[in-house]
DNA sequence: ATTTATATAGTAATGATTCCTATTACTTAT
DNA sequence: ATAAGTAATAGGAATCATTACTATATAAAT
């Protein structure tokens, strides 16, 4: 993977939020730094961050969302204004049950919790 | 909800099944038995299975599927096959201390494990 | 049987994502 | 510094899942 400043762009972009946000809203972000930057280039420098391991996919609804904590972690989702938030679930003995109990390797996990947040309740 | 036998011949091709299918899956598999019916049925019939609670939506990754199996349960998928089974992860706990931790009040919870499945490894 | 309203088939539209291709621009070697 | 080789880009087209639209059909109530 070799040097472009629209890679570099949109890395910055993730980094720089807590929203975990969508392609279309870091491509909307991008264009106000380089204007004739393409959607297509956003998409494909997303596929090849995440393979890089450098963010992560949050593949949990029709639309699929970035985060640059790279760090084993969960999404809670609040239904009312919509924020995701990080927590962190230990899930060593999670993994090792389901190894026992079901003979299944647990490469990844995707949890998503759904519900009202502290702001509106 | 009033009657129809498109939305009796829906169901009963999700009931009879455990692959956790997708719209398309079951629209094909509806045309065997009702040549006529259309895939916009079957996705408004989905909707409303669903708002009635006599089917569950799973939507992780970028195509929706569908569940018979009402109770509180989570899925495997194994990324060699492509199966998805259920498991059953026992929640109260874990609702408790995240209203603890994060005063979020979690009202629904959707857990994808990912790995190799007992007939892969 | 008539009325009323919901459901359907068929098709068009939408929205997210992927694919295609000529051009551009990093990188390495000369 | 120049050239060659190749990965990356912009822009647009294509794809795929899902939703919207609308005239017709059919369940349900009277
Ligand atoms: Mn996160
Ligand atoms: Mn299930
Ligand atoms: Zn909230
Ligand atoms: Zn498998």
């Amino acid at each position: 993977m070799r040097y472009s400043k629209q890679r570099e762009l949109i890395y910055g972009i993730i980094k720089a939020t807590s929203t975990h946000p969508t392609a279309n809203w870091i491509y909307q972000a991008a264009r106000e730094k380089m204007a004739t930057i393409s959607l297509g280039t956003v998409y494909r420098n997303l596929d090849q961050l995440a393979l890089e391991g450098m963010i992560k996919v949050i593949s949990e609804g029709n639309i699929a969302r970035y985060d640059w904590n790279t760090v084993s972690h969960q999404h809670l989702r609040c239904s009312v204004c919509g924020k995701m938030s990080d927590i962190e679930i230990p899930d060593r003995q999670l993994i090792k049950s389901i190894k026992h109990s079901h003979q299944f390797d647990v490469e990844k996990i995707e949890m998503i919790f759904m519900g009202i947040c502290s702001e509106h309740n």
